[in-house]
DNA sequence: TATGACATGTAATCTGTTACATGATTAG
DNA sequence: CTAATCATGTAACAGATTACATGTCATA
């Protein structure tokens, strides 16, 4: 086959659930019950907040020792865990996030990169969340191209619906691409008038 | 919990990846080779290329008796099976294709609506393509309001980052909402000008 | 005759879904 | 008291990924 995607990846790779609980727990350390609700009710609703996902997410990244939980006895004698990252689960969602941003993971445009970006400058600084940016922006412009190709070529070929949604895929991008510039813009401006 | 995401399916439910073979095979008879390289080459790289996915799903729709494979035998002894919808199989794909919009389906931009829509036109006709685009309209309009409430709440509280992750999600579905009505029009204007 | 594309598969493993189960506490 | 919410889990299953295996055919 001429190119097909296998891509032999080292094990240990934590899922996208795995990384969103993560980023969480930085913000603030958490049960698991606080997560599902942030999953269930927030703008987060592309994770599971099902128990069957969540819990033994949990215990593998305790497993892992990415996090580290404990049984909070305190008020009310309603057991409850609360889970923190560990240093070395603070310097594993270091490392996703600045993952530099490649053309080939740009096909969904609301994984990955949102979630990282997210987290980007709680975690690892503006200045990385800037570069992350401009990572993507640098992918971004090598995205388009192939695409309108293959609008010229095939699109008269298809039926209007067909290439409608190919058009999708276009002007989607065309407009992740002006919110790309628009967030560089943001940082620009809080550079110069910020709180610094 | 206050409505946390149950939602209790009926049995055979067919995944994405099923319905993207199914709607394939409804425009060209093809072998899973032939699928393969569609879904590694084309703007489908959503959906997986490898053979552990594509050989079992085919086998799986096989057995629900949607679609049907046949042993090429002609040219050459290079064995090739090629596969072909059934009638079961193709009203199962309107039925899909037909399904109104809901909003909790909008979450992603890039999922299952589009896949639905690219193949409408030859498998249910127009009509059935401009009536899963209003769908798709009612639903945005529901959709985003909510989105602003939350960024004029949260937003404030934001780390600038996660703020801009947040817009994001607006902008985007802005410019969703804008390509429906692009499309609608679109198909208003074939309607008028048309091969009818 | 060796390489590479054609073509199909399978086994181990991982993660998520679905659907229950359990018990503590709070509000009406 | 009873219903709802808080809080955690587990078991069965489905589907995808990864990685390997097998064999055919064309061409350089």
């Amino acid at each position: 086959m001429p190119e097909m995607n296998s891509a032999k990846q080292n094990r240990t790779k934590i899922p996208a659930l795995g990384y969103a609980v993560l980023g969480l727990l930085q913000q603030k350390p958490s049960s698991g019950y606080d997560l599902r609700k942030i999953f269930s009710s927030t703008a987060m609703k592309t994770y599971s907040d099902s128990p069957g996902a969540i819990y033994p997410a949990l215990r593998r990244l305790e497993k892992g020792g990415l996090i580290r939980g404990v049984i909070e006895e305190m008020s009310g004698l309603r057991r409850r865990q609360i889970f923190r990252l560990t240093p070395k689960g603070l310097s594993e969602l270091r490392k996703w996030i600045q993952r530099p941003v490649k053309v080939e993971d740009l096909g969904r445009r609301d994984s990955d990169f949102m979630l990282r970006f997210a987290f980007s400058e709680r975690v690892a600084g503006p200045a990385a969340s800037i570069e992350l940016l401009q990572s993507l922006a640098a992918a971004q412009s090598a995205f388009l191209p192939p695409l309108h190709q293959q609008l010229k070529t095939l699109g008269p070929l298809m039926p209007t619906s067909a290439r409608l949604a190919l058009e999708w895929g276009i002007q989607g991008s065309e407009a992740w691409l002006k919110w790309t510039q628009f967030a560089i813009s943001a940082y620009e401006k809080e550079r110069k008038g910020g709180t610094s």
